[in-house]
Formats: C-alpha cells, structure tokens, sequence
RNA sequence: GGGCGGUUAGCUCAGUUGGUUAGAGCGGCUCGCUUACACCGAGCAGGUCACAGGUUCGAACCCUGUACCGCCCA
C-alpha cells in the first residue's frame, strides 16, 4: 500500500504477500461490523456450533488449531450460504488444573498453602488468576481468524451455566439417578481428590511380581501369594483361590495369621480367581482394589482402609508401617518378610499401572465415600439417537467405539475433593444428619427440624458442567428464544480422545434434559504428531507454538496446510516446514491479484455470465468456466460431506494446475495483443472464475481472500466477503448454451497436452521454453482439425511457438529432419534446422513407441479374453476399443516420424 | 485377551460404489529472470500398491489368513 497522494497510480503490491497487517486489519474489521454475531429473530435457518471449551488455563496448540479451523470452515461455508451462524466460543473452569496451578503459584510466591488462606481467601485468588489469565487462549483464537460469536462466550463457571449445573444436579437426585455412596474409587494422592474412571490413563511398567508365603494358623503349612503391590497386604481380609483349583481343594476355609500384621483371615473360594496366574492364590484387599472390593462384598470381607489421602500409610497399617509413603512401605514390607523368611520369590512382571490424568502419579483405588450418577438408564437413549442415526459420527467407525462403551457404562463419579468448581447442592442436618438436595438449605430439617446445615464440602467434576454445554451456553434451564433458535446445535468438532468424557455424555444429558439430541453430527479431528509419529508433548519440546507459526507465515497459510495435510481418518505428522504449502499457495493467490490488476479495472458484470454468447468465448474460456463449475460442485460436496481433505487438494489443484498454469497463461495472449472486445470478454470470465475462487477459499483462508476481495473491488465498500454468498454450480444449462461442454472441456485438455509434448520436444534439445520455435500441426482427425484452427493464439502463446501453422498434411520428406512431438490430438512438428539429433529423437520417440506398445498390449489382452468381451459392461468394453483405436493411431503416427529418419 | 485403524514413489499422503497407462505435495535430476509469482516456471526420473491364498472377465480396492506398526478397552 502505497501513501502517496500525488500520484493516481499506486506503488505495485509487493511480489510476496505479507499476512501479518492483513490480518490484524481485517479481523478488528470483521469483529467491529458484528459479521460473527449470530442473530435468534433472524428468521434464517440457523447453523451451530459450539466450541469444544478449551481449558482455561490453556495455550493454544496445534490441536486447537486443526480443530478450530475445522469450526470456522463449517462456520463460514454455512454462513456464505446463507444460514444464520452461531459458534459460541468459551472456557471451561478445569477444576484439578486450575487450582494446582493457583496454588503453585501461592506456594512459590508467598510460601502459602490453600489451607493458609482458606476456601473463601483461596477462592478469590483463584478468580484473580482467572481474570488475569484466563483469557489468553481466547484471544488466540482471534489470531486464528476464528470466527466466533464473541459477545457469547461462556465459562463454565459463570452464575448461568453454575445455575445449570445445579438445576441438573438436583433433578437427577430426586429423579434417583444421583445417589451417594461408599465405593473404590481412583484415588490422586497428589490432587487429593477422586477420579473418574475416564481420569486414569493406564500405563505398561516393567514391575515385579512377589511372592509371599502366608503361615496357617493351625501350622500345617502355608499358602503363596503372588502380588504386585506388596504394600496392600497390610489391608489383607482374605486369601482366594479357584474352586476348580484342586491344589487347594483340601485348604479351603483354613485360617492364615497375615504376616506382620498378624490378622487371622480366611482361605475363600470364588470364581473370579484366574488360577493360571501367579500361584493362584489371591491376597485380597477389599479397599484397595477394585477386584478385591467385588469379593469382598461377595464373602462380606472386612474392608481395612491402610492409606491415608495422600498416600501415606495410616494407623490401620500397623504402627511399624503408619506415615511411610505408599512406595517406602513397599520396600519396608518386602524386606521384613524377607528377614521373615517369607519371601518365595521375585518375578520380572509387566503390568498396567493406572495414572492419574492430571496429577500424572499412579492411582490409588481406594475405598471412599462419594457421588455418583447412575448412568444406564441414561445411556440407553443416548446409544439408541446414534444407532437410528439422529446423530452422525464421522468416520464412523466411532460409532462402535461408542457403542462398546456405552454397552458396558459404569457409574459416574462426580465428587471431587476440591475448591475450585460447582459446590455440591447437598444440605447436612447437622442435628440427624438428614441430606437435603436443593437450591439452598432449608429453614428446618424435614426429618428433625433442625435449623443448622452444612453443605458438602465437595465440588463436582468439571465435565459435569461440560456435559451441559450445548444447551447451558444458550442459558437453560431459563427458555429463551436463543435456546430456542441455536438448539440443537448442528455439527460437533473434537478429538476423538474426549468421545466417553464428553461426547457421550453431551448426547445423554442433552437427551435427559431437552428431550432432544445436541448435535447431528459429530467430526472427530485427527491427533497432530510430530514428523516422527510422536504425540505433540511439553516433555518431547516437540509442540510448535502456533502463534509463532502465524508470525512466520501467516494464519491463512497455517490453516490451510494443517487442513491440506491432514490425512483421513488418519494422525497429522505435522512440522512447521509443511506450512511452506499454505504460504506458497496464498502468494501465488496474490501473484494472480497483481497479474489481473495489470490489465484494466474489474469488468463490471464479473457477477454472472448473463448475456454472454458462445461467439465470445474461446475454448479456453469455456474451458475454465466448466472447470470452475465442476469445482464448484465438487467443493459444495466435499463440505457437505466433512471432506476437508478434498475440499483443499481440489481447491489447490484448481487454483494452481488450472487457472494459473493453464488459463492465465492462456489469457495473457488475449491481454497482450487482443483486440477490446476480446479483452472484454477474457476479463469477465478471468474475474467471475477469480471471484468463485475467491469465495471458495474463504472459508479456509480468510484473510487474504477478503483482503483480495476488496482490492479487487469485488465487494462494494462495506461489503464482506464474510457474508457473500458461496458459488451455485450453474443449473440450467446455460454453460453448455456458452458452448462450455464437457466434450470442450475434453479437447482443450488434449490440446494442452500437445503443448506439453512440444515443450518437452524443446527440453529434449536443451532450448529454454521461451525459445521461439515454428510449429507445423497436424491435427489427429477432421473434427480436432477444425477445434484447433478456432483459436490458434492461444495455442502459439503456450507454446512460446513462432508460428503456428494447422495443416491436414505435412511432408516431413520434404522439409528435412524435424522433431515431433505426437499428442492425441494430433502431431505438432518442430522444424529445428542444425539442431536435430537424429538418434536423441529416435530414442525419444523409440520411448513413447515403447510405452503406447505396451498399453496396446494390454488392452488387446482384455479384448482378446472372451470373458471380458462378454461380461464386462458394453460401455467399459466399447471405451477399451477406443482407447485401443487411439492408441494404435498414435503409435502409426510415432513409428511414421521414426521411418522418416531412416 | 477383545475391538479399531494402518502398511501405495526416498518422505508425507490421495485413490469416490472393482474397469485410471496408480496420482499429489515435498525431496531428486536437467533447463530457465518468459514484465503475476524464484514462496516461480518448463521438462524428466521414481511404485511387482506389506505378504499368501481366494472371489471375479477384471482387484490397490471385495473375502480369508499371516506379518509388522499404532490406538482404544479389559
């Protein structure tokens, strides 16, 4: 952009585009017009989303981006076709997260624990964080160019959604699908809270398995135990066989004195026992294991807690032991049976070891009193919407995934021991102890009367409030008329690992309380890995920030490549490198801009080709009309479909391959010597394709296809390419009323591949493309004769020829050696006087007579087996016949060249 | 142990209901400043589609099995 005012030329656009102040400009000016508010009375159909909440102490990653320009593509491909668009952006509150890193925070700056400060004190620091730094990935996401519905963004934490959360909390209890009780749970001895099952990330560890022996009491011998966890016998209430397992059929109900505790506990019998495992004799721990705790229940065992909350070991492992750290009383326990000569042995063991997710230590199952939802009856009509097909998954091999989860569902675990989240809406009598589930406690206790109550110390999970969002976002349980317009939503985004966490459970909820489905259809992302096929991890310092990605090349560039190469179905191995695809191709979209700013302003009827005759265009125009079109189509389909991969690779092909390769370059002969009338013409079409073009990237690349846009002047002053209209392929016939046929569009093609085979005669003799060279062609046939007669210009342009003269004969006798360069549509003879080789261009064409040879072998093969000829479609066998008859032309018309040499 | 994916050019990946001379990008080689673009253009090379059977007139594609890699669930 050039200041100057004195002059009405302005300085030439760079020859590189440059992303950063593009985008800036053109995302403050979006937000500024409202172009992303999405509006309820709007009478258009709506089209929503909402997004998967990132966690608000995140960053941005190079899943945020692949998932969130998933959204915007979606967003804005519905929005151009006119639909009311509704993307609700906003954060969740990340219980665990959140309050480790407030309090890391207080501990490294003030030397401060939570329990320093106390709930309410801790509370607002955290809130102060909050505000602070809350927001950050929120504004990256701006960067992005996402195009979200600002003025809605949500936390989860927010008086609306927390109103939800309650208000959900409270029906399921009274409806009996919330309920209290002692159970094994995943323990965090870090976090010091519970877990869901979904919270414990299983990890192979190369471990030991002990083997104790476990003295009767009556002296008579002993029994062998194998464990992992040696620790846990000191919470021993039984040892447990297979009934089926005649070693121990006469031992059966003998009493153990459980060694350094001193316990007597009972040799039991049940099922459950693998007897090829270890000696297949069982130590079991009713509290600290959730096999053992089954059994337990089984036998009514004795259930002896040994652990503290964080994974200490307490009193009731014996005072040799208590206040050890789980780990150390391993070793403790391990050595003292040795002394103890009650170690049989120590086996190298590999073992699934059970991590907290978030705390990243092993898990401690642990028998504890917590909150539950009971989830079956709520699954069975959140696996029926999928299974009939109300929602749709894409790829849809999830489906089974889901399915199999959904089959075999347990209960919930919601309670968490925190502070920071939704505090449980459960009321203690302080009197009777009579638990009251409401909004607030009560006056009086419905029991006793009381008057004082305590409300659980606990909050709830934060997926329990996630699990609401596509109807909380829209403030329910108030209906409202946004509510009403933007749910259901329309199209979930999200990775494939949250499908039990929250997709599942989005489906269940938003069935149980909206009586409908949340979406209908459900994208889940590739993972993005690095260029060695590892996971993205702080730990590898493999993760790319993407905001110095975009610094480097751009949003647009960034997005589109991550889209380009993604894979499908498939993991991304993604490096930065690859973004040189993105940036590449948004310079050559500019490159095009400048090129067309050359010659003359935007035709005035760019809109539509309303008006045109066949006369006006040249088959290189109707060319790339019906190649527009075919994309226009093919590109509507592939978003219809969630087909990014297509939706990009064709999209480039055509831009590049297509319009620059060919068509610009074809259009050049046209700007640089037509007459006004033909230039007109060329013009218009040149801008209706560049406008289509223009519109179909947008979605992908926002930015530089609004900014070219307006440069252009596509878009009256105001105007967003934002809120454009997205291409319709053309209906009515009218292109083939332009003479733009498929069958046209089939011989400029041939014609193009002539020029290729003339450019390569010119590489083969080391002559630079532009190199003027006469051409003498001779058409394949009477038809292609007359097509290649139409418009001799363009082919001369492409070809860098001097001449080019259509005869139907050319006597190469005559003329002297020559080099031929032999096409389908005919033989383009290339008189190079002193320059032709006699044996580089018998070879050359020895090459091709070698390769058409070949292919002609293998048709006739087909048409040679009665078989085919008989069973194959008629058209299939009738397109091999001609494929042959060309084919075989060709090769005469090669071999002839070759003869002409002799 | 159960389930799901993958195995196609040196690398990363396409390949629509079985009929293509199996494609693209990157990388490689040879040319080239042709006033849109060297973040470019032109040309070229490169693949027994993991392996073994089967179905079929015809298989990268469908079926069975094997091997290896990865993910999820127990």
């Amino acid at each position: 952009m050039s200041n100057d005012t004195s002059t009405s030329t302005p300085a030439p656009a760079a020859a590189a585009y440059a992303p950063a102040e593009v985008e800036a400009r053109w995302y403050a000016a979006w937000e500024a017009a409202g172009c992303f508010r999405g509006h309820a009375d709007s009478g258009r159909k709506p089209y929503t989303i909402v997004i998967p909440p990132p966690n608000v102490t995140g960053v941005l990653t190079m899943g945020h981006v692949l998932n969130n320009t998933l959204q915007d593509i979606l967003i804005r491909f519905e929005r151009m076709r006119g639909r009311e668009t509704c993307w609700v952006p906003g954060t969740d509150h990340a219980g665990i997260a959140t309050q480790s890193r407030v309090e890391h925070m207080l501990k490294e700056q003030e030397n401060l624990s939570r329990y320093d400060l106390g709930r309410d004190k801790f509370l607002e620091r955290v809130w102060e964080w909050k505000e602070k730094y809350g927001g950050t990935i929120i504004k990256q996401l701006r960067r992005l160019g996402s195009s979200c519905d600002w003025e809605r963004e949500r936390f989860t934490l927010d008086a609306g959604l927390s109103a939800a959360v309650q208000e959900v909390f409270i029906r399921l209890y009274r409806k009996g699908l919330i309920y209290k009780g002692h159970r094994i749970i995943n323990w965090c001895p870090k976090s010091r809270t519970a877990l869901s099952d979904e919270e414990v990330i299983f990890k192979e560890q190369n471990g030991k398995l002990w083997h104790f022996k476990y003295p009767f009491k009556d002296g008579s011998g002993q029994v062998t135990v194998a464990t992992t966890r040696p620790e846990t016998m000191l919470g021993d209430t039984a040892v447990a066989v297979n009934p089926q397992d005649e070693r121990y059929a006469g031992l059966l109900g003998k009493i153990i004195v459980l060694p350094l505790v001193g316990r007597e506990i009972p040799l039991i019998a049940d099922d459950y026992v693998d007897p090829a495992f270890g000696t297949g004799a069982v130590k079991i721990t009713p509290a600290h294991d959730p096999n053992d705790y089954e059994m337990g229940l089984r036998h009514q065992l004795p259930m002896i807690n040994i652990m503290n909350d964080d994974g200490s070991m307490n009193g009731l492992a014996g005072a040799a032991f208590a206040g050890q750290d789980r780990y150390a009383c391993r070793k403790a326990v391990v050595a003292r049976m040795e002394e103890l000569g009650l170690l049989d042995k120590i086996e190298e063991h590999k073992n699934q070891v059970g991590y907290s997710e978030r705390g990243d230590v092993p898990v401690e199952p642990r028998l504890s009193e917590q909150w539950f939802v009971k989830m079956a009856p709520l699954a069975a009509p959140a696996l029926q919407a999928v299974a009939d097909g109300r929602i749709h998954f894409h790829p849809d091999r999830w489906v089974k995934t889901y399915r199999h989860w959904m089959e075999n569902i347990k209960d919930w675990c919601i309670s968490r021991q925190l502070w920071w989240g939704h505090r449980i809406p459960a009321y203690y009598c302080e009197a009777c102890g009579e638990i009251v589930v409401d909004h607030a406690a009560p006056a009086a206790c419905p029991k006793c009367g009381g008057a004082a109550f305590r409300q659980d110390a606990d909050v709830l999970d934060t997926w329990f409030s996630s699990w609401l969002w596509p109807f909380s976002v829209f403030g329910w349980p108030q209906e409202n008329p946004d509510l009403k317009a933007f749910y259901p939503t329309n199209t979930l985004v999200t990775g494939p690992d949250i499908i039990f966490f929250w997709v599942a459970r989005m489906i269940m909820s938003g069935l149980e309380f909206r009586g409908e489905v949340p979406f209908h259809d459900v994208y889940f992302t590739s993972i993005i890995r690095d260029d060695k096929g590892r996971k993205l991890s702080k730990s590898l310092n493999n993760s790319p920030d993407p905001l110095d990605v975009i610094a480097t090349y751009g949003a647009d560039a960034l997005r589109f490549t991550i889209i380009y190469i993604a894979p499908v179905g498939q993991d991304i191995r993604y490096t930065n490198e690859k973004c040189e695809i993105g940036r590449n191709f948004a310079t050559k979209l500019w490159n095009v801009a400048r090129f067309r700013q050359r010659f003359g302003a935007l035709s005035p009827d760019w809109r539509n080709l309303d008006g045109l005759n066949a006369a006006a265009l040249r088959p290189d125009d109707a060319w790339i009309l019906r190649r527009a079109d075919d994309t226009v189509r093919a590109l509507t389909g592939a978003l219809d479909r969630f087909d990014f991969h297509e939706y990009t690779h064709t999209l480039y092909e055509f831009v590049w391959s297509e319009f620059c390769d060919w068509y610009l370059e074809s259009a050049k002969a046209v700007f640089n010597a037509g007459d006004e009338a033909g230039q007109a013409a060329v013009r218009r079409v040149f801008d209706h394709v560049l406008s289509q073009v223009l519109r179909l990237l947008h979605p992908v690349m926002p930015f530089i296809t609004e900014e070219l846009w307006g440069q252009i002047g596509f878009g009256a002053t105001g105007e967003f390419l934002v809120n454009t209209a997205w291409p319709v392929p053309d209906a009515a016939g009218g292109l083939d009323r332009l003479g733009a046929t498929a069958e046209t569009a089939v011989r400029v093609r041939e014609k193009f591949e002539l020029v290729s085979a003339i450019r390569n005669v010119k590489a083969n003799y080391k002559l630079s493309l532009t190199t003027r060279v006469k051409v003498v062609l001779v058409p394949a046939d009477a038809a292609r004769c007359d097509f290649l007669r139409r418009d001799q210009a363009s082919l001369q342009a492409l070809a860098f020829a001097e001449s080019v003269e259509v005869r139907d004969h050319f006597d190469t006798a005559g003329a002297g050696p020559c080099a031929a360069a032999v096409g389908g549509a005919g033989t383009a003879y290339v008189p190079l006087a002193g320059l032709i080789d006699v044996a580089a261009e018998t070879a050359r064409l020895e090459k091709q007579a070698g390769e058409l040879r070949k292919f002609i072998a293998g048709i006739e093969g087909k048409l040679g087996n009665a078989g085919f000829v008989s069973r194959a479609p008629e058209a299939v066998v009738a397109g091999e016949r001609a494929k042959l008859a060309d084919a075989q032309e060709q090769l005469h018309r090669v071999t002839q060249q070759m003869q002409s040499f002799a």
